[in-house]
DNA sequence: CGGTCAAACGGATAGCTGATCCGTTTAATC
DNA sequence: GATTAAACGGATCAGCTATCCGTTTGACCG
């Protein structure tokens, strides 16, 4: 998908090296590169010259949930009520930052370590101004809200709902805080 | 104010240490114990004996600013307008995160080091439910939000402000966000 | 099928940071 | 000014990050 190794054991330590990144995401574990490499029973060098900073695995890990959100903001450009598809991607947007830990720091940081993560996200960014445009044609949306906004707003929803709370009640927290903002956002009409 | 040192050199250098890890938070330094006793010229044993971890000093440095915000939320329920009331602290809850870097962590973070700061948040939550109450009993505020929910709508709002953006921009930001936020949270009437 | 070589591997270890121990100093009290 | 408990500070230990370099392995070719 993303690793150009030639040699075949290169290319499967760096699958085994990539899942069980996943593994430690998923568990709320920090990535460390030492950790991950004894988790692996894979040599630290080995790791280090794979990912030679903690974040190109974290940005590798979160890829294939990036490309999905990407994919989803895609289909959401051919809805036909521009504020339900508007609406619709940033709930996506959220969802795929509480289902999967490794999207949310890729999601806030704007400087990243593999190009293929800054072009994705670039694009991420682009449907995103997209959605929002046609949604502010369609006069819903209050004017001068830019997509770095959006982006920003998605970011703050899922760090409210991180608040004071268990892991447990993110996801009804953050539709409660994704709903008060869409109507902050829409025009009363 | 907090300290309770016997001796007089010992109240000193607690002092000394406070204002030179206030420098260390104004400049969006980390505070790193060692880093600090060394920026105060003051050996390490007598920083981590005072503060033993960062945490509790972190704790120290906010309290000023924390104690204000809880006086302003006394205040501002003497404030004839519920709605306006409840407006205005939110607001002065953001620009508090804003001016002191210290306030936000301590603000996010359930369980605190310190008594005294627990006691002061405690103080700080209740003033919010009062006030909260208070709007929502002129039914100016959606039904079923809670004081908790405040509390990290207001954590959001700065979280959201600071994502992608240079740290000049946060204040029109978070004033843009607050806005929609509070939109979203009033009642249509 | 065996030799050659570049590519990849992995453990030892150097460098750095956080935190503690303990011998020395200092302020308070009489 | 003697005594003593409290506070001081630097040396140092433990744990973590990241790199170096000798060894191994897979790919390619004769």
């Amino acid at each position: 998908m993303t690793g150009n190794p030639q040699r075949k054991d290169a290319a499967r330590n760096w699958q085994h090296i990539v899942d069980t990144a996943r593994r430690f995401v998923d568990d709320g574990v920090p990535l460390r590169l030492n950790d991950v490499a004894r988790a692996a029973s894979i040599g630290v060098a080995t790791v280090y010259r794979h990912f030679p900073v903690p974040e190109a695995l974290l940005e590798t890990v979160a890829q294939p949930a990036l490309t999905r959100l990407a994919a989803d903001a895609d289909a959401a450009l051919t809805e036909t009520d521009p504020w339900k598809a508007f609406a619709d991607f940033l709930k996506a947007g959220i969802d795929a930052q509480l289902t999967d830990a490794s999207v949310q720091p890729v999601f806030a940081t704007s400087s990243h370590t593999l190009p293929e993560t800054t072009e994705l996200v670039a694009r991420l960014h682009t449907s995103t101004g997209d959605l929002l445009a046609r949604a502010s044609a369609a006069e819903t949306i209050r004017p001068g809200v830019t997509r770095e906004d959006v982006i920003r707003l998605m970011c703050g929803v899922v760090f409210a709902a991180s608040v004071h709370a268990h892991p447990d009640e993110r996801p009804t927290l953050t539709r409660t805080y994704l709903e008060i903002v869409l109507t902050g956002l829409r025009l009363p009409t």
